[in-house]
DNA sequence: TTGATACTTAAGTGAATGCTTAACTATCAG
DNA sequence: CTGATAGTTAAGCATTCACTTAAGTATCAA
């Protein structure tokens, strides 16, 4: 962690930027429920279906969505992994700082049931 | 979530766009294990107090660090709600597509261990 | 074969991002 | 008062974003 610089794209940055955009979690939303189509993504949304499918392309590129063509359908379907990767670091953030938060508490319960040794 | 319109800025846009960010993850990171300075924030990073501070602001912006100045050193820390939020929005999708997955696989294997009634 | 369906791709546009430099403004320590 | 510290603010700049229009290309159905 020190020293770190911003380089490349690794995989977190495209998963919570993908995750930023109102429509692509709408998006996800759908999928989550089940596979879809391009235009089953696209009907609930109010913008072209060109739009639709360059969401599409960073939802595929993040890793969050995976999507395969049958004839002339695409059919889309969320990837799990990603998601679940995006949960981890949020958890472990939340931990840190519950541990933290317990040791506090901790340290003012002791100093609170037995004051000795107080300088002032 | 029918005809969602990519309206204002919600709370969630706000919070995963902070997120996709490398240096601000590492911000975050920091934080969650304790209150720091702008300036202990900048340490490992390898851009200007300038830059820095923006980092910062969007951060406070979306929720996810608050902060307050006492004499001339401002101490930021995370505002562990809306870190909250983020990893309950996940979590719900998450529990959507098991709940589905689990159907499914009752259902494969139903048909697997009784497989009467078939057509083929 | 002829439409209609289901995307796909390219080019363009205005707004938002992630920086930098440069010039300030408040503390605090001696 | 005088530096040094800690941060702030504005302007500029190259890139990336979230669209749009427009012009395709493959299916599939009749």
């Amino acid at each position: 962690m020190l020293n770190y610089q911003p380089t490349p794209q690794m995989p977190l940055d495209m998963a919570f930027q993908a995750l930023s955009d109102p429509t692509r979690r709408v998006m996800v939303e759908r999928l989550s429920q089940g596979p879809a189509s391009v235009s089953e993504l696209a009907r609930p949304l109010d913008m072209t279906l060109s739009a639709v499918v360059q969401h599409l392309a960073v939802l595929e590129a993040s890793g969050l969505v995976r999507s395969e063509k049958v004839g002339r359908v695409r059919t889309c379907r969320i990837e799990p992994e990603t998601l679940t990767a995006v949960e981890r670091w949020v958890a472990e953030r939340r931990a840190t700082w519950e541990r933290r938060f317990d040791r506090l508490g901790a340290l003012l319960a002791e100093t609170e049931s037995k004051p000795r040794k107080r300088k002032s």
